[in-house]
DNA sequence: CCAAAAGTGTTAGACCTACACCCATGA
DNA sequence: TCATGGGTGTAGGTCTAACACTTTTGG
């Protein structure tokens, strides 16, 4: 059974190199309305999803994510639906904020648990749901009309990206495996808004010493290929235990 | 109507200039069971308050919290629950996490989201709901026996507590508006666990320039008077719009 | 040989750390 | 006059910010 109060949106972030997107996804009334009408799960929340023009009209985009089931915990419920849109599993996640104001959504009372997935768009599959109409990617500086409070939650879990990304190494999971500094470098840039110095950069991240170069260099690229490196968790956790404080 | 799945813990701070304590709460079986024959208000979460030992033992505390009422915005309900407690109104509350696991309390399904308290514990009058049997201050290294997953929300609470207080100047909150240096220090030392050099702390402090001299001393203290200073806000809103970074 | 991005070092100033003694007050 | 905590400065090392040219590669 659905907990009709309660739901998960996630924020998907994808980086593909050059800029930072959210996936966002639009139902196709169709199909949707053939799911509340055989899908018993649905009787709960059906009102809302039956009326809302939001979840109809070509043009009004919303985040992924759906009404809990009353079985499953909610960074559990979190990630499932994380790989059914990306088919990615064992994402990064990050619970964020809830978001409780009375009205949120129309017809009766939603509080919804924020979290965002920080993904690498090169390795991921979008997967269609039996509801989806469309689901596609859009620049953060780019969002189409959205649902809801939709567009407020993708700026609060931008901005808490933002803070979290300075002192926490979690980029990372932004970039392939193995990353240039320049894509690590754009990354941040991309993310804080502003212009990092080159040389600096690659001091500072060189010397916090949990950089992994693999040895392997760029291939096919028009121009001086560039070393690859690779993210070395464990030498991270042991610095972590001794002190270290990661500072962008 | 109070949402069944729905509730709100308040972790409630408090610095008495020397300990971090938490303030913590248990219910009087008798008032609480006239309080669910009576109010049918809590008709909706009757199963979970009638049984649950916790709730009834002498030995077992609680956080200051309530299941959510369908109409009222989480975060004012999160600043009605404080005042109920303290008497304070306008406290500073931070929503920190909600606690989603399927079988965190026992019968039925309940999330809760966590905020937690700053406050200064000499200004507040301890006000007892009609549930309650005793409210008392609790060292944060003295937890008595916590229901539910209480402890682990404290813990959590704390862990984010840490982490905020050194990036962003909430912590005088927890002081009277009036404070020497030493109690600022004093405060960041018991948050962060660590001792601090005294010189350093204060060149520091001083240098970011959001502390205002009021030209006062204490009085009657049996020792040299310290200086008192309180926190420049508008100085501090408007450094931050010229990129300030304020780090302990 | 050209275009495009990779890669590199130095200097001046700011900031951090470690550390010890005198001062003001009330009892 | 004593006990208690308030208050202060310096020196050495580290980190930061600003800044421009050479190298490698593919086309």
């Amino acid at each position: 059974m659905l907990l009709r109060n309660i739901s998960v949106d996630c924020v998907i972030f994808g980086f593909d190199g050059e800029k930072l997107n959210v996936l966002l996804w639009q139902a196709d009334p169709r199909l949707l309305m053939q799911t509340l009408r055989e899908n018993e799960d649905y009787e709960q929340v059906r009102v809302l999803y039956e009326t809302h023009p939001s979840l109809q009209t070509e043009s009004t985009w919303g985040l992924i994510g759906a009404h809990a089931p009353d079985e499953s915990d909610l960074d559990a419920f979190a990630q499932e639906i994380t790989t059914g849109s990306t088919g990615l599993t064992n994402v990064y996640l990050k619970q964020f904020r809830t978001f409780g104001n009375s009205r949120r959504v129309p017809y009766y009372r939603v509080i919804t648990v924020g979290y965002y997935a920080l993904i690498n768009p090169r390795y991921h599959n979008i997967q269609k749901s039996s509801l989806t109409r469309k689901m596609q990617w859009f620049h953060i500086n780019r969002l189409p009309s959205l649902c809801f409070d939709h567009e407020e939650i993708i700026r609060a879990a931008l901005d808490h990206l933002r803070e979290n990304v300075q002192y926490h190494p979690v980029g990372f999971h932004l970039l392939p495996e193995k990353f240039t500094l320049t894509e690590l470098q754009t990354m941040y840039e991309v993310i804080l808004g502003e212009k990092l110095d080159i040389r600096n950069f690659r001091k500072k991240i060189q010397k916090m010493d949990f950089l992994l170069e693999t040895g392997e260099k760029q291939e096919n690229v028009p121009h001086r290929a560039a070393r690859l490196y690779r993210f070395d968790r464990e030498n991270y956790d042991r610095l972590l235990t001794e002190g270290l404080t990661f500072r962008i």
